[in-house]
DNA sequence: ATAGCTGCAAATGCTTTGCAAGGCC
DNA sequence: GGCCTTGCAAAGCATTTGCAGCTAT
């Protein structure tokens, strides 16, 4: 059994992000076994919450970064904000529009059939599913 | 058989959107037969082209009308930037990434199974399907 | 005359970038 | 010490808004 702070600093060496004091915090809001949709400003609060100090370059840049390192997955459903989503696994969302939020669709109730033939030479980076209500 | 400004007229009255000269000549660049995806500047670059002159302000206040209308329909596959998809028949895309383009899918190949329940006193908006390239 | 439309410029909102100061091995 | 990181402020884009002048009825 791990504590927190090991866990997280494994997650980041995983994925080979130097754990630096900022990411370790940012990590350890985002990863506490709950899967979120958060914007920055979102993880702003966050972290004002718990007294971390830091900046919203920052942040951006944090989940850039995780991003990129396949911690996180960025999901588009709006021009205007990003959101990131800390459940990586394969799932797709369901967008409540007036409230500007998302949630997954619970286990692996879609399924997608005939997918059709892709462009030559192209292969699937992604197959994004948004139920819009 | 009608000719094109009179097919315009008559697409735009059907939606109840007055037919004035800016929104005339926008919906001529865009409904000409040809499924199109856009972004403003697209629009502002056609009508650059043939010497209609706008502005920035109009081409999103059309388009957004014409969205508002159904007449267009918003596909969001980015923050930054947001297309209008002049086909608004039930269907989805393929995104090319490294171009920032949009493709319908062929017909209706895609099917999919297994729609969740809604969360209570929800009906859904739309469901969009995105296949990233 | 009146109501609505157009287009300029300014404002807004999110995100990125430049850069100086700071922290860590 | 040297390299990476941080955070401030400024810049960058896409989009929206305020408003004065124009247009068409």
């Amino acid at each position: 059994m791990s504590n927190d702070s090991t866990h997280i600093g494994q997650l980041l060496a995983r994925h080979e992000i130097r754990p630096t004091k900022i990411r370790k915090a940012i990590a350890g809001l985002l990863f506490d076994g709950q899967d979120k949709h958060v914007s920055v400003d979102d993880v702003i609060a966050l972290a004002r919450l718990r007294d971390i100090k830091t900046s919203v370059a920052s942040v951006y840049n944090t989940l850039n970064q995780f991003a990129a390192a396949g911690l996180l997955r960025r999901v588009t459903v709006d021009t205007g904000r990003a959101f990131f989503d800390t459940n990586i696994s394969d799932h797709h969302h369901f967008y409540f529009e007036d409230e500007e939020r998302l949630e997954d669709i619970p286990g692996n109730a879609i399924e997608i059939s005939g997918l059709p033939k892709l462009p030559k030479g192209r292969r699937i980076k992604s197959v994004d599913v948004t139920i819009r209500l």
